[in-house]
DNA sequence: GTATAAAATGTAAGAGCTTACACAAAACAT
DNA sequence: ATGTTTTGTGTAAGCTCTTACATTTTATAC
């Protein structure tokens, strides 16, 4: 069943039951009506490789992220593609894995499916390679390229991302404010997002008038496990707070007061990321950063769009975190 | 750049061409050498709408699950999409949420998309409306379908799922056994895998002789709070154990025993459902059945593989569950 | 060196749509 | 009633590939 057999039963030409395909405005209602009839009763759908073919697009965007599996990276994807739908967008998406290597496999091969426009989540560009980048730079002379929480200097990349400077900049004055001294900051990764979240924590020490001990930075790896074991293996390192770059480091760092018998937040302040569901489900209950998602995915969203419509945007876009507090902090 | 092209830049015929483009043995090792070099030097990335048209697929799978941001699908989606890429297909992912008006939707739109098979996660069928049960059999006329922890009966529709009555058909026997006598069932839908559960849980009663209590079978919101305040609702209800669809209600019920004092596992045996990262999270840590996400995506992948090749397969497949005890149970 | 088979290549016809352009019909002005 | 717009419709070319079939080239047998 092609557009030759609706045009047959509907007896008019091919052109017009494009143009009702196309919703085009120069077709009478009675013609329009009368194949619309016949689309219905014979259930037919346009073939889209031949639309594509016809238009160039196929109303199809690339999405690509390390990991869905990821709780942050998956509420990103899920609203994306749900509201994308409005639009009429679809969306492939691709996992990457975080080598930068297997990014740039994903770029180049999500670009042989002729998208219209590329949103990368989560992915930094700080740890990246050249080769990476360049790629990246490649694609977005092509159709717009878009970073959901990420960062580039590159006038023809877009992105929007947390206000992750602020935010820690904010809890850790506030912690400094409330008395406490050795504050560790607990990062996984060196993505521009772990920068500036670091950067925030320097700032505010600073601004209040206390030095950086490079001790009290800390890497791990980002399992609650893994970061409890990192803890309890730094025999000597002493801390009242620990602020986590994520909520899964964070519950690390309170099963860590749980196995040295330490109460919390009496004698340890704990500060997530993500506000993730990790945050509700420990004990006590995590005051985390919320980087507020929907908004981002939102900006994102609009965005693209507007790059497709092709009206010119802000290069960089910031969005303001937002602090839940619970039950592991006391102020 | 077109075929055309690189066939004049090359000096061979365009078919030649796509014959290097698609593999075809019957080429000459000097042509394939030339005509690559070209595409290599030019970039070339033959248009896929072209391709599409020409053989019909574009090696495309549609997957469609209610929400991406449940940790559980989010686990599929990620397996399946990584690995489907072995075999050179994409997805187009559609988040259809969990109404089943919404799971038409975005079937019929989804097949637009010319998609060669299509992926259902977590869809249940149990309580969808026949509608979409009748959209999903056309469906199944065309294209392979393929449920991913769904169960339907439809000699035309395959699937795996768990084996979610053995899983905690063996929980409840293993409680019972070590001596627990009300055991509480929670559980949020009416879904074939949560009627799987209750039967296992109901087989279990019975097989040791114990009456089926219906006050302790009970449903609740998938969520940590929505479930703790049911339970805090119960005024009169007693339990000594707790058996939940999945991890979020578990730990709702390990905040409703930190709300009432009771100490887990002594007083009250708590067991989640999926192992979760929430499972490890919470304290103490929960018992928790593992579904095994893995084998069911691969199940899964390695039958629409079978179908797409035109290979016949078992239309129902099912996966052994494996229990994974932590600290909230005493066996 | 010819006959025959096998391998490599090319030609041309689709695949199903969009759309510029040409043309016809209807609407409007005079 | 005639000429001029406006509106609706159709024709045909084009989008970029695949592939059956025809043709040429090369290899193999005798």
């Amino acid at each position: 069943m092609n557009i030759y057999d609706i045009a047959k039963l509907a007896g008019v030409s091919i052109a017009t039951v494009s143009r009702v395909v196309n919703d085009s405005p120069k077709v009478s209602e009675k013609a329009k009506a009368k194949v619309r009839k016949v689309m219905e009763e014979n259930n037919y759908t346009p073939n889209v490789f031949a639309r594509g073919l016809g238009l160039g697009s196929m109303k199809t965007l690339g999405i690509i992220c390390p990991d869905v599996a990821d709780t942050y990276m998956a509420k990103a994807v899920s609203y994306l593609e749900k509201n994308l739908q409005g639009y009429g967008y679809d969306c492939i998406l691709y996992c990457s894995g975080y080598d930068a290597e297997d990014k740039q496999q994903a770029v180049e091969r999500i670009m042989k499916k002729q998208i219209d426009a590329l949103i990368l989540v989560g992915s930094d560009y700080a740890d990246d390679s050249p080769n990476y980048f360049h790629c990246i730079h490649t694609v977005s002379e092509q159709i717009p390229v878009f970073l959901v929480n990420g960062d580039v200097e590159d006038s023809n990349i877009y992105c929007v991302y947390a206000d992750d400077f602020q935010a820690v900049y904010d809890v850790v004055d506030e912690l400094l404010f409330a008395g406490s001294r050795r504050i560790l900051f607990l990062t996984d990764s060196f993505s521009h997002s772990a920068k500036r979240k670091l950067e925030g924590y320097k700032v505010a020490l600073r601004g209040r008038g206390f030095p950086i001990d490079d001790k009290l930075i800390l890497y791990a790896d980002k399992t609650i496990f893994a970061t409890r074991d990192t803890l309890l293996r730094q025999r000597s390192l002493h801390f009242d707070s620990v602020v986590a770059a994520n909520d899964s480091m964070a519950v690390g760092a309170v099963k860590y007061a749980y196995a040295r018998g330490l109460k919390i937040p009496e004698e340890v302040n704990v500060i997530g990321y993500n506000n993730s569901e990790l945050s509700i489900s420990c004990e006590p209950e995590l005051t985390s950063v919320d980087t507020r998602v929907e908004v981002l995915c939102k900006t994102a969203i609009d965005s693209v769009m507007a790059l497709l419509s092709g009206n010119e945007i802000r290069q960089k876009q910031m969005v303001k975190c937002h602090l839940v507090k619970r039950g592991t902090t006391n102020f």
